[in-house]
DNA sequence: GTAGATGCAAAATGTTTGCTCTAAT
DNA sequence: ATTAGAGCAAACATTTTGCATCTAC
């Protein structure tokens, strides 16, 4: 799904603003990764964004897109939206239960909640999907890596 | 966290009944896995469960790994805890919002509902970590690919 | 005995890193 | 002019696949 032209350009041209106030350069690759992440709302893979900017742009470097992503990333401009994207991660308990992730060391805990067993499940999420559960995920950061941080 | 000896002895036994009852084989690989998996609530990576059969299996092979857990999740035994594991996904949108994910094809779309804005975050998470937010990840078929499906 | 499961090796996929050169400031 | 950023190549990590052998049934 696209978004209109001219809400684009005003959050590419805030993008533009907020790098010159975090002090970061802004080069053109930079502008293409953010508007082509702005520009959509599929939540796209490091490969996709890559594959889309190079029709138009042949020369940039998947490396650059990794290493922009990552800039970003830390910076607050975007998220990711699966933390745990680094390997599969398994659970014998069937049981509908939440997760609690600390985004540092990417450990899970489980919690549950009587509040969250019955959520609200928008309609229409309901009318194109056949429903199989949901989750609730905490993101955070545990004592643990709390201690560590400087 | 490891669960008290009986109880986990008491989920291999049924998990070795369901197997019968799915016709698949019981192996002594399955069980190890099964039991390593039912004995902690960590959500342990597949190589983290490699690792630690290794320690009393050595000659456990890490493909078994993979494809007993592949085996048991398609046959609903046990879960995977992020589906979209297999590359980092981004988002430029920081608004608080939900995802609802096709388990099949992994497209990921937005979903915003008042209801979800402010939920009971239990305390005992809030006293652990840090909180940097949530979202709900509603897990579903996505039409097209319930279409696909024979 | 047979089908299904395992183990090994190799390939495929996604991500990170070292280094040199380039370009934004 | 300076230094962060880009691009290339190579390394690394995770996952998948092909095939021969083995084992639960």
């Amino acid at each position: 799904m696209e978004l209109g032209k001219n809400l684009v350009e005003g959050k590419v041209n805030s993008f533009i603003n907020e790098c010159k106030k975090l002090g970061i350069k802004v080069t053109p690759q930079r502008i293409a990764i953010y508007k082509e992440l702005t520009n959509t709302t599929d939540h796209p893979s490091t490969d996709e964004i890559f594959k889309k900017i190079r029709t138009y742009y042949p020369n940039i470097s998947l490396t650059t897109i990794y290493r922009t992503l990552e800039t970003f990333e830390k910076l607050g401009l975007i998220s990711v939206v699966n933390i745990l994207y680094n390997a599969a991660r398994y659970d014998a308990n069937l049981e509908p239960h939440h997760h609690l992730v600390c985004v540092v060391c990417k450990k899970v805990e489980d919690f549950y909640d009587n509040s969250l067993a019955n959520l609200n499940i928008p309609k229409e999420a309901l009318l194109d999907y056949k429903l199989l559960g949901y989750t609730v995920q905490i993101n955070g950061i545990c004592t643990e890596c709390r201690k560590k941080e400087t």
